[in-house]
DNA sequence: TACATCGGTTGCGAAATCAAACTAACTCGG
DNA sequence: CCGAGTTAGTTTGATTTCGCAACCGATGTA
């Protein structure tokens, strides 16, 4: 993607979005890395209408998110698989699903995962540099493209609103 | 948001994209997260075409994630804050631009941030519990409404592959 | 023979999106 | 007072995307 080709400020978040942004395409990669690899449980795990998904699908793969593998000949059957970069996408899933768990039901989270140390996880985006946790009021703009953002602190949480 | 209304699994992800899922809605929370509160000056970041942005505008704000406050009476003049719910959503704006600097550009990161400790920003997702970072392969899914998912392990990276 | 499975494609109407123009109420400079 | 600019949209009309239902072809199963 050439950040010249998007509208507005130059920005890895609309570059990303122009990959997976579109309806369903998230929710392909999720069933996909719960390891639904075929088209109908794809579809019926997402709620997706078939020719939507199919094209999802092809733009995925164009995109280099997911694989799509024969598994048979006659008739041509597919399956789908996440690329590395698809992998990776489970990173942006598990904060999209904290964030939902939090803020978008009301009911307890419908999924739970269960973390290689014993317990449920609860993610915590982290600086890899010290460690601590990420407090995104403790955050400067360090360099942009000339002109769209000015450089310094980020604005914070106003305490009097 | 009732899991019940969605299409396919029931899951938070898709209730978060419901909320925050359309065209324009993340960038236009991008943009009032680096302080621009005016619909122009979001108009002009994002690119999104006016009217459009007028519709997200007010999904978000009926969502609960940024307020609209007036600042002027006559001509009636509004300006856009993030609420608690927004603050948070840019833990996901967070994931997707690490994601995208890696995946979806072809440049060097167009934004970078420096965090608190001095270093430039490098986000991992850890574990809350024992601190370590969260590999997606060491997960198990451990609750789902049933007949969705199967319990047990999530399908890891094929080697052979 | 009849039906189900799988991975789509096709056709079509409804809805969303787009760029551009327009509105309305002000402010500022001269 | 005049004209230009700012701000936050709304309106218009064309384009694009979406969603649904039906269909398809090759195969497998009862």
């Amino acid at each position: 993607m050439r950040l010249e080709d998007l509208p507005g400020r130059p920005c890895s978040v609309a570059a990303a979005l122009n990959l997976i942004g579109e309806k369903w395409s998230l929710l392909a990669v999720r069933e996909i890395a719960f390891g639904n690899k075929r088209f109908d449980a794809i579809a019926r795990n997402t709620g997706a209408p078939r020719d939507r998904l199919a094209a999802r699908l092809r733009a995925l793969e164009a995109a280099g998110v997911i694989t799509r593998r024969r598994y048979s000949e006659h008739p041509p059957r597919y399956e789908y698989e996440l690329t590395e970069a698809g992998r990776e996408l489970r990173g942006v899933l598990t904060a999209l699903r904290a964030w939902g768990d939090k803020w978008a039901i009301d009911a307890p989270p419908p999924t739970a995962f269960e973390h290689g140390c014993g317990h449920d996880l609860d993610p915590v985006m982290t600086c890899r540099h010290c460690g601590e946790e990420i407090d995104p009021d403790d955050l400067r703009v360090r360099v942009t493209a000339t002109g769209w953002t000015r450089q310094g602190p980020l604005p914070r949480a106003d305490p009097a609103r």
